[in-house]
DNA sequence: TTAAGTAAATCAATCGTTTGATTTATTTGC
DNA sequence: GCAAATAAATCAAACGATTGATTTACTTAA
């Protein structure tokens, strides 16, 4: 944050925001990979090139590294729900905005990724701080997703089959991450190039438009009794 | 190595059989709530009331507990493919009979959840028995797919987007149990009661369905020309 | 007796954390 | 301008606790 000049010869001693920068990069790394527990402050401190106490000293515990790598590292968080919450889009443009939003992690590099499992992880695994994200990212993600269908289905109140809609919806966003090792295993030439994430863009959103249109024949052919299954 | 080798008939001594099941399901149970690192032998032992030497005794070391909790646990591993395998189901049977498979866990109890929690743990932080998981039942699953889609849209051969799509009507189900702990937050009414299942699996199948509709449409669309990747 | 099984004590290793001292950069007093 | 003083950053070393694994002695059924 604050402007380092640039100094006139290496110096031999750092920064110091330098070394909590690298301790977060190499935190990031080490917990996407080997996850929380496996990962030791002693590895840390060695792939960063800082010494153990560094961590403790700029973050108070291992614990207070690992939460600032999941809250500082993410590229941009929350604000990509403009993408898809407008009012003024198309529910194809919302969808189209809701999986840009999963899958630029996805091509942005191996630092955005690292991210995205880590939220994976937690997800599994939760150390505390996933509720947290559960209320500041996820929900309002769900929320706005909730509210494009309920404004293209006309509902004024969301019901449980709008939710289940949205989860599903979602399910596929969140698969491309949690089951991409098992893709890449499975079958693999669909993660090659550049241009297989944007047939996985093309395909999520037509598999969510259909998945809609489905939804919203459904409740037709239900009928007036709003109920949820056709009552005896 | 110690010849610590299966014996052929049953033990002499009855209680140590009850021993080793109790420390199975015990470490079954810890296993999916904490995971592999957080979970001490001792505490295993303790919860399973048996002494700390008895997991080295039956199962070699904690590793080996953890192998005979991830393969012995679990219900029915594979033969469910013969559910949505068979050439002579329609498409919707076939979808009935995958969801199934997936949903069942969550309706059979506490002990099946632990099993499909702990194989979503081995997703995001595999221990290495992932890779053999996978090729003894998620690669078979996928391929039973695949070749459901390829006799539904009459392919001698899948390609990439009929592994895309069998990897999108499979991430429902997978989402199914990754999401689930999430779910509850946002939209709790969605697991609450016996029905709420029957529901999903109504939802899912209407989904996938609908998915496989859209992507025949856009075969048919795309027209003669075999789009991007004809082979030679 | 014989051997399987259990219980308690103990092993070496590693964990996260803390300490006190050292080195460097910046500020202060004159 | 310059040395003293303060703050920031880094370091090696060791802390106590806990880990998985092992050893030893005891109990129990065949």
């Amino acid at each position: 944050m604050n402007a380092k000049t640039i100094e006139p010869h290496r110096p031999v001693r750092q920064d110091g925001e330098q070394s909590r920068e690298r301790l977060l990069r190499v935190g990031l790394a080490l917990f996407a990979q080997k996850g929380f527990e496996k990962t030791s402050t002693r590895e840390i401190a060695e792939a960063a090139h800082t010494n153990i106490a560094a961590i403790s000293y700029y973050f108070g515990d291992k614990a207070g590294l690992y939460r600032a790598v999941f809250f500082e590292s993410q590229g941009s968080p929350t604000d990509d729900i403009s993408r898809y919450a407008d009012p003024g889009l198309s529910l194809e443009q919302a969808l189209k905005g809701l999986y840009a939003s999963f899958l630029e992690p996805l091509r942005q590099g191996e630092l955005a990724r690292q991210c995205m499992k880590l939220h994976a992880r937690e997800m599994v695994e939760p150390t505390g701080l996933w509720e947290e994200e559960i209320s500041t990212s996820i929900r309002p993600m769900h929320d706005a997703l909730v509210g494009v269908l309920c404004r293209h289905f006309q509902l004024h109140k969301a019901d449980d089959d709008v939710h289940r809609l949205a989860v599903c919806i979602a399910g596929l966003g969140v698969h491309m991450h949690v089951g991409r090792d098992v893709i890449d295993v499975i079958a693999p030439t669909l993660h090659t190039g550049t241009r297989a994430l944007d047939s996985w863009s093309d395909r999520l959103v037509m598999y969510a438009l259909a998945m809609v249109q489905a939804e919203g024949q459904r409740r037709q052919t239900a009928g007036r009794p709003t109920a949820k299954a056709p009552g005896p």
